[in-house]
RNA sequence: GGCCCGUUCGUCUAGUGGUUAGGACGCAAGGUUUUCAUCCUUGAAACAGGAGUUCGAUUCUCCUACGGGCUACCA
């Protein structure tokens, strides 16, 4: 398996990409650097009535932000370009006269709405309409396989709308073969003759999908599980052409995280997480929906947490580099079942790949937060805040509010605490402590936990009773790292003002 | 309705014809931290149901239920 694998991520433009999308696009990049492999991005865009202008570049913009770039595609290494369904119209037609030539497929000159008439008749009498063997030359319907090629000819050359369809083998039970389910079996009876080209002269998904997956020589086919029952005609298709067909691996579907059905753009509103990897603004109606990226996830965060959904490493680990992810991904342990979505794992891997991360990476992330609170200091300090408070952190976006009384005095104490630890006495206790600090000629964190340790020792009165107004004054809230490391760090002067500033505001 | 796919703790999942059914997230308790968080320990928590095959089925087969997908001149 290892010559010549070469697998295609074929979206549609029709919008953002979701998570789903993101994930399929994942497993057939894994896949193809697994084994040396090229990962192809074609845009089929054969429904011009869904097309979105800046769909394309959104998708192109999450792969590069996901770090899984394609090797070949729009504008890239166009070996087998053009990359878009739309450019590539012309090659099409050709394919569906050779179908209609072997007689695999025929004309068929039924409206829409003739169509739809008979989908409604049928429903009306408990029945379902399926054009295929059952009807198709009953004469009923109005195709080449009921009239003559004088007739056909005619209505062509009038001008007449009409599409192709593939002419489904009839009486034949198909074996069909997934990589990740393994054996299905199907009756072609059971299936319907589908439009391979449309009226406005585009092919359907099915035709454009099996001639251009040909003709870019694709090994393996990883998509969607919504795709499934497209297997039997895809197949049938190939036989028809006398291709070799690539191998098929469908992939189970991402499910909403309470409740049931798959996963949309509402729940993550609803619930309160992004489904999409950048932020997108609808071109029409200008609704803007939440991207993973500017919600403060890494990227690569992101990643491991998607490959996790649906295919396991069959050991323990979790936490995988994307080299480690192409060296560990495997068809065979992808999962057969949907999965429901989880935003707290989500969050979890946030929070691991942030812990893992260096102070000075993280302080570099930090620095524009900064600068929005009108703070600037210099990085050995920021360093320092940033180790003392990443621990607590599960986004960079949390460390401003985590780290503030490190560059500016507290303007709000909390309410709560102040009522639980700020008796009566507390005021002059304060101020005790203010001359036991004033008097540590060299602030160190040593210094200041042996004098102000020794004095709440010698005076017996327990140390929360002095360290949680302290805490108080000097943060605001009780939270936040070692009150020694925040003392020195602010320094004497300022640990002094604050403790007075606290006493005249709380006392 | 028809066709297809699926079903192990609440969630993601591992697993085997005989296991104390394992891990992770989340949850709970305890410890560490005189704060908060981290961290550590512990705990609660699952084989959808029914037949069959078998000495023995969570594992194999069938049925049912439930969930999902498809059923367009959309992808």
């Amino acid at each position: 398996m290892s010559e010549n694998v070469r697998v295609r991520f074929a979206p549609s433009p029709t919008g953002a990409l979701h998570i789903g999308g993101v994930r399929t696009a994942l497993f057939n990049y894994l896949f193809a650097k697994k084994y040396n492999g090229t990962f192809v991005l074609r845009i089929e865009d054969t429904d011009q009535t869904r097309y979105v202008a800046n769909a394309e570049e959104y998708i192109v913009d999450a792969l590069e932000w996901c770090n899984i770039p394609f090797d070949e595609g729009p504008g890239k290494n166009e070996k087998f370009g053009p990359y878009r369904q739309s450019e590539r119209k012309d090659l099409y037609k050709k394919y569906a006269d050779e179908l209609l030539e072997k007689g695999w497929a025929y004309y068929a000159f039924d409206t829409s709405e003739e169509l739809d008439a008979h989908r409604k008749d049928h429903e009306a009498n408990g029945k379902t309409f399926i054009y295929n063997w059952h009807n198709r030359e009953k004469g009923r319907l109005v195709n080449s396989l009921v009239l003559s090629e004088e007739e056909v000819q005619q209505k062509i050359s009038a001008g007449e709308k009409y599409v192709v369809r593939f002419k489904t083998p009839q009486d034949e039970t198909l074996i069909l073969e997934d990589e990740v389910r393994g054996k299905i079996k199907i009756e072609t009876n059971t299936l319907d003759d589908k439009v391979l080209f449309k009226s406005d002269g585009m092919p359907t998904y099915h035709l454009a999908n099996i001639v251009d997956d040909h003709l870019m020589e694709i090994s393996h086919v990883i998509r969607g599980e919504e795709w499934l029952p497209s297997l039997p005609l895809h197949t049938l298709l190939y036989r028809a052409f006398e291709w070799e067909s690539p191998k098929f691996a469908h992939l189970s579907l991402i499910l909403k995280p309470v409740g049931k059905g798959k996963l949309s753009k509402r729940d993550g509103d609803k619930l309160g997480f992004p489904v999409f990897p950048l932020e997108y603004t609808n071109e029409k109606t200008g609704d803007v929906s939440r991207g993973y990226k500017e919600d403060g996830y890494f990227s690569d965060a992101f990643i491991n947490m998607l490959s996790l959904l649906g295919w396991n490493p069959g050991t323990e680990q979790e936490l995988f580099t994307l080299e480690e992810l192409t060296k560990a991904f495997d068809l065979a342990r992808v999962s057969k079942s949907g999965a429901k979505f989880s935003p707290d794992k989500t969050k979890w891997f946030n929070q691991q790949y942030l812990q893992q991360k260096t102070d000075e990476e993280l302080a570099m992330l930090f620095l524009p937060l900064l600068e929005e609170n009108n703070v600037s200091s210099d990085t050995v300090y920021i360093q320092k805040v940033v180790s003392l408070i990443k621990e607590r952190a599960v986004f960079v976006n949390d460390f401003w509010g985590l780290s503030s009384f490190f560059f500016e005095d507290p303007t709000a104490y909390d309410e709560k605490a102040f009522k639980k630890q700020w008796k009566e006495t507390t005021g002059s206790l304060m101020e005790e402590l203010v001359s036991v600090i004033e008097a540590i000629e060299d602030f160190s964190i040593e210094n200041a936990q042996t004098d102000i340790k020794g004095w709440i020792t010698s005076k017996e009165i327990g140390f929360g009773k002095v360290m949680q107004p302290l805490r108080l004054s000097l943060v605001g809230k009780l939270a936040g790292p070692d009150l020694f490391e925040i003392m020195t760090m602010i320094g004497k002067e300022a640990t002094i003002k604050r403790i007075k500033n606290a006493i005249t505001a709380l006392s």
